[in-house]
DNA sequence: AGCTGTTAAATTGTACACAATAATATTGTA
DNA sequence: TACAATATTATTGTGTACAATTTAACAGCT
């Protein structure tokens, strides 16, 4: 029975991406409301509601599951957050300032500083304010929201990921292409940099979770 | 006091997508539970969930609203809903088996002669069946999903559309152009004329919007 | 033992009552 | 009359009780 600062809704989106709530767990009704001190109307109404964005399965008088996505589901989601995040690009690179740019570049060093002192968790932070910084100068709030709530889905799993020294230098790499090409004004280039980008990515991640599977199934038997 | 045969969730969703419900209404708790016969905790649920899928606002304590997208946020959606509909042709390009061409040119067929007959009904009838033809062979379960759940957000405007003469046929050269692509399995072409006609069609529509609010402002003054 | 139909327990869905808050109306004063 | 403070009304948020349905447990049968 703890005190909440913010909305039980936000509580269980929390608990879900920090991993406390595991994919295929169930998400039991009456067991939330005493932990969160509150009676199951709120509790329903969170359940329904991250249901709607996703991240829960909700089957009719069989309750709610953490969202489990299969490899397959995986790779689907990937190949649309890369042609998104491709779409954002293009986007920055024909509206970007001259201090839009200048930024891009600031946040671009600080991610090579966050590569070279090989801070994986710094990286992934300083990653992820690129990216946001690219989706800003884009411009189109909708398309924003929309990654967002695609992240949201794939966090989960994100969490799992691998952080080798390798990926964070080549990742580097593709990075500067993607600054230069923003820089250079030339849409076409920026999208497919940054497709290939994230398409890596997908792929790495996809293998890791075809090994996590496999082990799993290993043990299980 | 009606009896329905679906969900509240699947019949307020009717309301909105058919115009019944118009963008910026009030969606008041107490007069659809009476309307529908059932108390008002199943009409929060449904309300909870459109409003996660963007279908419906709602701000604590002050109710829910039909959202009203305004002329940026429709550009902006149709600038995805271009994407992820090229990502679509691309993909289809890619992907088709003979079967699948055969049944893209039957259907394409049958838009040419809605056309020809001039009945513009038929024509949206045929021309969605064309676009979910083409989503379906591009394989990707997830981004049906992404198109359909934008598909709905614009429905409510689509419904005002211009059901002008020249745009079916204009349309219809753009089908044809993106069969022949997609035909040929040229990604990049497909995913090329594919964008382009949907900005066309968003094109359209932001016209249309802007001419409409223009009556509106004028005749509320 | 394996299967099937019935019964019991657990869990979700709905209704209703009350609490909290926002919107509206009213009244008093300048 | 205009404005401000207050009171009233309406509407949403939450808690709780009960109904409906699924899951499981179990007994009886082949």
């Amino acid at each position: 029975m703890k005190k909440l600062k913010f909305s039980v809704h936000d509580a269980l989106e929390d608990r879900i991406l920090t991993g406390q709530l595991l994919p295929g767990a169930r998400v039991d009704e009456v067991t939330l409301a005493e932990e969160f001190g509150v009676s199951r109307t709120p509790i329903r109404q969170a359940i329904f509601q991250l249901a709607a964005t996703g991240l829960l399965e909700h089957f009719p008088r069989r309750g709610a599951f953490v969202a489990d996505v299969g490899p397959q589901l995986l790779s689907e989601m990937f190949q649309v957050m890369a042609e998104l995040e491709g779409l954002c690009a293009s986007n920055a690179a024909r509206r970007a300032s001259a201090s839009d740019i200048e930024a891009l570049e600031i946040s671009h060093s600080l991610c090579a500083e966050a590569a070279q002192t090989g801070d994986s968790d710094r990286y992934y932070y300083e990653n992820e304010a690129f990216h946001d910084l690219i989706r800003t100068i884009s411009g189109n709030t909708f398309l924003q929201k929309e990654i967002d709530r695609l992240q949201k889905r794939l966090k989960a799993y994100r969490r799992l990921q691998l952080r080798a020294r390798d990926r964070m230098k080549t990742s580097l790499v593709e990075h500067a292409t993607i600054v230069e090409t923003i820089k250079s004004g030339d849409e076409a280039a920026a999208n497919a940099a940054m497709r290939a980008h994230i398409t890596i990515q997908g792929d790495r991640f996809a293998d890791l979770l075809a090994n996590l599977s496999r082990t799993n199934t290993a043990s299980v038997k």
